[in-house]
DNA sequence: GTGAAAGCGCTAACAC
DNA sequence: GTGTTAGCGCTTTCAC
């Protein structure tokens, strides 16, 4: 900036307006430090101005984890909208622990990021303590106090119960996430309320499975092994049920014919199995776009809403729940 | 800085001292000023540090496109390698665009990251000149100039296509990649040294398809159409496979029976489709955690040994490929 | 319209 | 062993 500054014989105080557009310059001035900038290719140094300001242009995406299909959506879709803005993102996998959660801001804000999304089951009041900045929780609540993007996974959860019942499903059964996400507890407030008062619903139609899809093919192969009679799954996420479908698989048990499946979430990997997946699709890419302009307003105006908004789920019609549609009950 | 200073009743150059584990601090001063930090919940701030030293301590991950699910996997190598030296993981997704990879270099340079890993299939000499810091080139070779991490792509196009031929194939037809990526390149040149000199083969069993699913299924489909002697098929990535799998399953015919279908990656979606892929499997974790230990290396040491490493790449027999072995020819 | 100078928070000479 | 100070590159009052 110096030899800028030396070169268009001028003082950096002059270069500096030019280049930030404040304050008057004379034009012929203007367009002499415009040619000396072009012409010894200068680049401000991003960090001292951020030093002076006290903000990086960075924000910052917490996920549990990038391998889960559904997360490389939506860190997508922040990213284009930080791009809009001239602002550089930064993805963290925090594998759902607390303590990478912790370390994640306490490195960031000491590289004065600008504001947080996060994808967490394990926020804490001590978590958003230590935040100084804009902070937006995505996919899943936390409390009114902290502006929250999710979907309407009561309502999801519930629909898509009833959608198998309406294809003819007699015995539904359901693959819940972690107890501490409050997305999936929703999903399953949802089936809980369409089968608690029928006259079939077991308490071991319902399996606790993390997220896994692993562990949710060992869990569904010993429930259908048990209970021959379920003729229906819906799976709070789309990597348990493919779980779910590869267990059924095993045991020569035929989707949709015997057993209809239904996830959730929406993820493109569920067109890509056979039985194409059926799921409750979430506007994933939606999502991330709006928590991340959200945020960016927050940064810009400094005011926190703490806005809450849902977005609605909707019925993705695939192969493993398409039967003729049946009577029942 | 200034407030442990004074209330540790010390300077702010015995702080830095104290922080920095550099130079002789008298054990009781150090402690009162530890405890001063302690008590002051002082956070060292990054961006001066950053001013004055000239890096950062972030490094950057240019990938084409995160929702491959190729790229979650290396990244994710990639950030755990950095979390372990304290550095800083930025991600960006350049879709195979030089604009925007030039707009990253640009951006992130003027934040003084400390490195590169680059997957790019359009990197050029302009690109590698503007970057002042080490740079190492992931998944794709670019020149012997630059330190890169690749497979063995030759010989695992060579072993797809022998496999093929080993389970009894007759016929088999390739799915390429985009021209401009040198690894697909590789793999095409593999497996046309099996099939140039047979008498069966035509130009026609090539198909050249963008690394993209659904292309590879139109393509497929309608390759298969025309020539519906093809018994086997080695698609360069596994997203292909699967779209030439669907393909297949809507002409009704049947995998592995009719046509035997091997990619390459090994992506775990490879288990999550039925029949499960038979693929070519790069070790990608190991591939990223490599890259990102060299850099780290040359970022510490200051040299850049323009390293070619190559991995080897192995079979992963799944179910696309299982028949009963045949005598052939 | 333009320049001089202070200061963002830190580190590394250099004194003492 | 500890304090003083210059300076990393920028922005912004405050004079002129």
């Amino acid at each position: 900036m110096r030899d800028v500054a030396k070169f268009a014989d001028v003082s950096v105080a002059t270069v500096s307006r030019v280049i930030n557009g404040k304050g008057d310059v004379n034009p012929e001035t203007r367009k002499r430090v415009e040619q000396a900038i072009e012409y010894l290719h200068y680049k401000p140094n991003d960090v001292a101005r951020t030093l002076f300001r006290g903000k990086s242009k960075m924000i910052a995406l917490f996920v549990p984890d990038i391998m889960n299909p559904f997360f490389p959506e939506l860190a997508r879709a922040v990213e284009d909208v930080t791009n809009k803005y001239n602002y550089t993102f930064i993805l963290c996998n925090t594998d759902g622990d607390l303590e990478k959660e912790l370390t994640y801001i306490d490195t960031l804000q000491q590289k004065a990021v600008d504001g947080f999304i996060i994808v967490s089951s394990t926020i804490t009041d001590e978590m958003l303590k230590k935040i100084s900045v804009p902070i937006i929780a995505l996919d899943r609540f936390f409390h009114s106090e902290l502006a929250s993007i999710t979907v309407d996974n009561y309502q999801g959860g519930r629909e898509a119960t009833e959608y198998l019942q309406s294809i003819g499903c007699q015995r539904i059964a359901h693959l819940c996430g972690p107890e501490s996400a409050s997305n999936t507890m929703e999903r399953l407030r949802g089936y809980m309320d369409v089968v608690r008062d029928t006259d079939w619903f077991l308490s071991s139609y319902l399996l606790s499975c993390n997220y896994n899809m692993e562990q949710a093919k060992v869990m569904t192969m010993e429930m259908l092994r048990n209970h021959p009679e379920i003729d229906g799954i819906f799976a709070a996420n789309d990597v348990m049920a493919i779980g779910a479908m590869k267990a059924a698989e095993q045991l020569g048990i035929r989707i949709p014919e015997d057993l209809a499946v239904i996830g959730f979430d929406g993820i493109s990997v569920g067109e890509a199995t056979s039985p194409t997946l059926t799921t409750m699709a979430q506007p994933i890419y939606d999502m991330g776009t709006r928590a991340a302009e959200m945020l960016m307003e927050q940064i810009q105006t400094q005011v926190a809403p703490k806005t809450i908004e849902t977005f609605p789920v909707h019925l993705l019609e695939r192969e493993s729940t398409k039967r003729k549609k049946v009577a029942h009950g």
